[in-house]
DNA sequence: TGTTGTGAAGGCGTTCACAGCC
DNA sequence: GGCTGTGAACGCCTTCACAACA
């Protein structure tokens, strides 16, 4: 199996949000084609992402409606669950744990931590917020497997030295901040500054008004 | 110009953020190869991405620290305000307004709509929350020129398309599905649920630990 | 005829390497 | 000597196009 690129992945996803939302209509089999076009990508791609991992589908036919659904579930991992701390109890540390779509991933949260005094003790959901200070001891005792650091920029790189401290295997990070990590640790984040920034770009970049439709798969 | 690559765009911001912090230690000159070991990539990938829209450094001194952070302000539409409507008054949504870093970025959110009933007519921070069914003339009205999107999935095609239809230039999505708009409008997408699965992907797939850095800039 | 699976071609972004300037 | 700016080389991801199969 060649590497895995993160857009192949960021694809499977989509594929597999697809395939629940086709299992609900109570459709049996898709093509690439129709895969392809709920995303607007060609359906070359769809067939290419999927033969990294297999030959799921039936030529003249296409692929299994459920069938891929599992596949693809247990490719990216979706059949097992992991314990989650949050470090940071501040806005966007509350605004995940109320979310609950760390769940429904797979996520269950089991700990959060804070820095703030005046934090700790109090209740996060259904969690006590517990002292930062304690991370590395506390998150090996817990067994965490996954850190979500949700902590102000300057002590992102911390945090993250201290959840590989205590042997977590992955870390999502909503920091605004690059963070380095070794690399048998999974790193993803969510920079929400840079999506701004990003943004006003393309605001300010925009000229030549077309109102024309982004393209779909033709093929 | 050639045309700028997401990537290029997304590295503009980690620069400017660079900077900001050098500026505040008083630095007043700064190389590509510092740029880039801030960020984990290499010098020349600094001085291409710049290159893109001009000259901005001198041989054998490297970057003026305040010039280049106005230059890439600049670039990024950092100078200029915008007026935003959330729509979608749940978690995500109040998270968003509780979160403050829109007024930072330039996005001052003028207004907030949501589809429940028991919702419109409250409070969501300094605003009232609008009925979602005025959105596309109220938007209009109100010269909304940036909609942040914080609702459930099945409806956010349909909000995008309201947004349009109010004349809005950019959309900010967080419902986890692709959407369509018109290529005039400036379409940027934060899908958690698709960062999940991601780390989800790394942490199953992980195999062969073996505790080494990532490398840095070494040119 | 319809659709997959895949080698080959193409396109795009990154890295190299060096001329040019301080 | 130090550092930028950039054409050329490289490598990776996407798209093409078609053989294989239902």
């Amino acid at each position: 199996m060649p590497r895995i690129s993160e857009s192949t992945v960021r694809r499977l996803s989509h594929y597999y949000r697809v395939l629940e939302e086709v299992a609900a209509e109570g459709k049996r089999m898709i093509s690439s084609r129709r895969l392809a076009e709920r995303e607007g990508i060609t359906s070359a791609q769809v067939r290419k992402d999927l033969s990294y991992f297999g030959s799921f589908g039936r030529r003249g036919l296409g692929y299994s409606v459920p069938h891929l659904r599992e596949e693809i579930g247990a490719i990216l991992g979706l059949d097992r669950r992991w314990r989650v701390a949050v470090v940071g109890a501040g806005n966007i540390g509350s605004a995940l744990l109320a979310y609950g779509g760390f769940a429904r991933q797979g996520f269950d949260v089991v700990a959060v931590f804070d820095q703030d005094a005046r934090r700790i003790g109090q209740r996060a959901g259904e969690l006590e917020v517990l002292d930062i200070g304690r991370l590395a001891e506390t998150a090996a005792e817990m067994s965490i497997e996954v850190g979500v650091i949700a902590t102000p920029a300057r002590s992102a790189q911390a945090v993250a030295d201290a959840l590989v401290a205590a042997g977590v295997r992955g870390i999502l990070n909503f920091a605004p901040r690059k963070l380095f990590v070794p690399d048998d640790v999974a790193l993803r984040s969510v920079d929400m500054t840079m999506e701004f920034e990003s943004l006003s770009f393309a605001l300010t970049q925009a000229r030549a008004p077309r109102r024309r439709r982004t393209p779909r798969d033709t093929a």
